[in-house]
DNA sequence: TTAGTTGCAAAGGCTTTGCACGCGC
DNA sequence: GCGCGTGCAAAGCCTTTGCAACTAA
């Protein structure tokens, strides 16, 4: 259907990291990008909106990709499907409900993250720090209306 | 094997939580105690040696039960299957290789870890913070002699 | 043309679950 | 004795892999 409205953005930065541009990676980075910390199969879903037939392994194989090329940041909470939304330049952090699995983002109160830097880094070539807090969302934790 | 020499630390916690005192139990403690960021897998090996026909499920029984006691703390490194370490009152970080999955622990940089409060919870209850330093360690990243 | 991608299908690894027996308390 | 914990077995979930056909460049 005459190509909804997607933006040039998602085509750029396929192109850009040297991946072929296709319109199952099209659709999922425009995906990603309407609903971040998504789940493979929520990605589908979205995916199938715009190009039916994709498979759910074509997603993994584009999530994949875009995660080695630097695109898309892969989220895995423990217990949870992994996540995934797109890279993003600010450096920020997860809050992820224990519960549902729910993830919101937020920003590390300490501005130039000095915290991203361990004390001893024991020979390691550090790529990138994590920080993830883990709690009960609001609605988890204070279920008082059934 | 007159009972290697089992300290009565891991009684007395298993105990202390209201669990019952088994001979898995106990042996999955001491595997914790003895060799922290242990596999489950790599765990039922160490209990095996001491408590011969010990089943992987009940490792993995035993492993949830202390950890919903909070006395093992699982650390999920993506890609790589569930690690577990016994939790201990100071609050460290880890590194993780990911390549091969190795993890280090590392104390915070910032003493009194102002990183682990978020700038907005969103609502949440936070339980804890995770800080993870994701790189490469010596051995993958300095592989010099083929 | 030519190699990178896709879809289909199936396997794979790790973890959880169900149920009857046995043991801690 | 009561109830929790165990072992055995099987299922479950998410993810990866293999291969022929297709299509972007």
């Amino acid at each position: 259907m005459t190509a909804s409205h997607t933006e040039p953005a998602a085509d750029d930065a396929i192109r850009a990291v040297g991946l072929r541009l296709t319109d199952s990676r099209r659709a999922v980075f425009d995906a990603l990008r309407e609903r971040p910390h998504a789940k493979a199969d929520e990605v589908l879903d979205r995916v199938l909106e715009t190009v039916p037939g994709t498979s759910l392994q074509s997603v993994y194989n584009a999530l994949s990709d875009f995660a080695d090329a630097g695109l898309v940041r892969r989220i895995e909470p423990a217990g949870h499907p992994g996540l995934f939304e797109l890279r993003v330049s600010d450096n920020h952090h997860h809050l992820i409900c224990s519960v549902c699995g729910t993830v919101e983002d937020v920003d590390c109160v300490v501005g130039a993250a000095p915290c991203l830097t361990p004390s001893d880094d024991h020979g390691f070539v550090i790529r990138v720090a994590e920080v993830t807090f883990w709690g009960t969302c609001a609605r988890c934790s204070n279920p008082s209306r059934t």
